[in-house]
DNA sequence: CTATAACCCAGCGGAATACTGGGAAATACA
DNA sequence: TGTATTTCCCAGTATTCCGCTGGGTTATAG
């Protein structure tokens, strides 16, 4: 029950691009330097964000990555969900209504994966960029 | 962010014994043929649950698994731990205080990482098998 | 013109996951 | 007493996926 380096690079570096939102672009060298990441793995998790959006891109010499929106519009549940696609504990708890197994024993335990799979997204979907620069964690 | 077949089979396999509890034993081969798993390899799921105190075992003929105490008494919680090892959506979420990464930006995510465990938590340790076997949805 | 960046795509090594197989020891029942 | 049935135990294997490498191309600043 592991997120992926996808996901755990993605909202770090993420964070990376907040904390210097406004203040122009950064490059994928500066931040896999930073924290020891492979410069062309990072390069595919923005290749991923930004097809999903998130963040925009600057060409050549002095260019880089910069976020798309503000921090506080970008939540950790975006960046996921662009690098590993949807939250998905257990195959058949996205499926839809007819999936056969509705009605056999695995229904059981459906409902189960699903409640899992919507605490994850309650968390990722209600923490934003902005929350994690200032080390906020969520109200409960 | 899947859990593996242990932890679904595992759960499964153990909604199954509910059903029966009070009488007597089930074999692997009952359950695992009924859902299609592999034998031995379920096999190695209930070595791991009984090593766990989740069920106890009858050897020899007509002999099987039998939960080792009541549905309401056992959380899916216990089974999936049981099986996977805790929860862990990130290796530093786990670790203790003084882990390196606290001075790093890391920390700034590792609150985020502990949340979604917590969630996670708080959702499979709130759900027992009785829960699974009357269908029965946390209340929220 | 040159250095520096993003872009794009294909492949690969290693680890973990999911599963197989064989042979023991215990028990029920004939 | 013997046989079928079951758990038990351990070792190996197939496959999938993760994390990463490497090659080359295109755009831009200075």
């Amino acid at each position: 029950m592991r997120l992926s380096t996808k996901g755990r690079y993605g909202v770090l570096a993420m964070v990376e691009l907040a904390l210097h939102y406004g203040q122009g672009p950064i490059s994928i060298k500066e931040i896999s330097e930073k924290h020891n990441f492979s410069d062309s793995y990072m390069e595919q998790l923005f290749s991923a964000l930004k097809n999903a959006g998130l963040v925009r891109s600057q060409r050549g010499a002095h260019g880089g990555y910069l976020l798309s929106r503000d921090p506080s519009d970008i939540n950790v549940g975006d960046i996921i969900r662009a690098l590993e696609g949807p939250i998905e504990v257990a195959e058949c708890a996205n499926k839809n209504e007819n999936y056969e197994c509705i009605k056999s024993l695995d229904c059981l335990t459906r409902g189960l994966w699903e409640d899992i799979r919507d605490s994850i997204n309650n968390v990722i979907d209600h923490r934003s960029l902005r929350d994690l620069m200032e080390n906020k964690s969520l109200e409960r």
